[in-house]
DNA sequence: TATGAATGAGTGTTCATTCAT
DNA sequence: AATGAATGAACACTCATTCAT
């Protein structure tokens, strides 16, 4: 049984450590030393599972993105009405972020460098990621269909767009907070922001 | 005189530099020897004239602010039909994230160290930031008035929003083009962007 | 059986690898998970077997010794005449380290340790060592019989030019290179070296 | 005149605590910790004024060799018949190597790195290295005119002869100790060395 | 006999910052 | 106002070796 000489246990030890360090620095701002405290193995563990710090900072980011793909794959719209399952979508969307802000910085992060953590290192995300597409296509389809939405909306212009709305109050909660005044993050502000974001989108696609 | 020219022309190269280091890197991955170098000043100086990276960050993330929102404030658009002020001021904000992408960047960056950088140093800032709003809080009123646009709508939450379409698909680009297989930055994909932005603000507003 | 046939397999695996690595690198360039990697074996065998890295350099080094006198008393040198018989060794001599090279790094290797990895473990090497000696002393006493040969040739000064001439032409082959812009190692510059050392040597001691 | 803020000579105490670090443990087992604490200077400095270890090699090694060429150089050797300047140059050379036994060391280790930190470094010292051959040539052409040395000897064949007699004494003088059971490095032993180096040298040029 | 997991001390290198002039 | 020299703490990464099975 050994719970103490456990390879997987280490690894993931090590990955959710540097998930979190990842997420408050940045990549840069990362130390390899707090990791191995954090995870509270012997830091020669990290090179032996994942090579070198940015490999690691690859193999977080990407689970960061299959588990949001994966999260909403787990969303059951195709038996709601489209409008419904539409704000269904931008609801989760919204939720997912409240509940792992991490997961937008650890973007932020990756966006800062170019992007090239994600290259040669994503096939299995490339296909989890059209899937996120494939989502919102069926709901515009649908809704065109049904008469709700209006024809010709882009999946991929709204799809992003739908990402933007709860993406960018939630990066720029800190700035946000000194330049308007006012606590992004208290209860009755995020119930205000998560109602606007689906009355846009709404409004955005119906008929 | 030529004494001050010269100390204003050091302080303001070494601005320069700072301010393209910061938002290639962020804040953690900017070197100051590369800032001295890019400057090409001797690299005391950065300390004479900044005190430390802190502070030098700071000053070039407020200039950032500050420039937006003063090329704002020179936008004419109270002489404009409500809509077309709107649609003019939605152009502004995608053009000037275009133009600036470091902006993008440094706010990144700003938010990533949860805003401590704008703090204790912005009162200038919070002034022109709050007339920001006003623009947008006006152009609301005399739509309403005019009963172009639905009453009731929060101008700091279509702000917010303004901000975030354009925000989110620039500072995504990289990620994105590898998930969405799909360059962002041509010409035509800024484009079609920039439209749907402007579609998207007009849909929510309109009577 | 088989377990021991196995067992002696490792051990020599771990051998021929650790004589590859030490000549290539050195002792303190060599690395032990090298030397696994290249056995293909455990790591923690090289312990097991060897000790520590220490000891498997010294057990690598005295075999290096070893052969090279093994082979030099396989030659059958009795039965020439004196000349002849010094002209064979010198040969002999030079072909041996042309046909390994890594004797001499290791050879290197272990003076730069001051020769610490040959104390307390080279009894039967000091044997075979003053076989090497012997093999000369008798050259020289018959050729001084024969007339062929001067009286009072040191045979120790004698053992020590014949590898002296070879060792540092093939030691130094790569600085030599540059500086004096001759590949040292192509045929005809080997067999140009090879006579001048037999003509050396043999202007020594004739009569 | 400020000794204590002075670039030459932290540059030139890193230089000599590197030549002997390197010469000590080669370039493998030296290390820029003990370099910076033997040279009793900040370790930064070693990078500022070398760039990394393998430059600081590099810079030691060429600086080794330029010094035994310069030294050669000022020996006056025009003047004296062919046999005597060729009996000082061998003296010289044995000399040289018994003085400065660091020498050795480095170029082996340059050696067992296959010569790569003279590469394009090297321009000065290829030259210098040329009047090294050129000053064997010039006693050879006396000494044939005089009739007292043989026709067509190469002098490259015989300048590294002339070095490696004394050069691998010097370098196995730790395993030979042991294998010969003999202290190669007492007075006389050296004497009688140097004796039969030139002996031998003597032997292959004579008419 | 054999192995995969783990370790602590260390390795070369880089950082933001300060000193001395 | 400006500079080149210097610093110590930290940085990512690697080492030979031992543990637990």
């Amino acid at each position: 049984m050994g719970q103490k000489r456990n390879s997987k246990n280490t690894r993931h030890k090590i990955y959710l450590a540097a998930y979190k360090e990842f997420s408050l620095f940045g990549f840069a701002g990362a130390r390899v030393d707090r990791i191995a405290d954090l995870a509270k193995i012997n830091k020669r563990m990290i090179y032996h599972y994942y090579g070198n710090k940015e490999k690691l900072f690859s193999s977080v980011l990407i689970s960061a993105y299959n588990n949001i793909r994966k999260a909403e794959q787990n969303l059951v719209l195709d038996e709601l009405p489209p409008k419904q399952a539409l704000e269904k979508l931008v609801d989760f969307t919204w939720d997912y972020y409240l509940k792992n802000p991490e997961f937008i910085s650890l973007v932020n992060s990756a966006n800062l460098h170019k992007g090239r953590h994600l290259i040669n290192n994503s096939d299995e995300l490339i296909n989890l990621h059209s899937g996120h597409v494939n989502i919102v296509e069926k709901i515009l389809k649908r809704g065109e269909l049904s008469g709700d939405f209006r024809v010709n909306i882009s999946p991929v212009q709204l799809c992003i767009s739908i990402a933007a709305l709860g993406y960018y109050y939630l990066t720029n909660r800190f700035t946000g907070r000194i330049l308007f005044n006012k606590n992004f993050m208290d209860k009755k502000a995020l119930n205000v922001r998560g109602e606007f974001n689906k009355e846009i989108i709404m409004k955005m696609v119906q008929a």
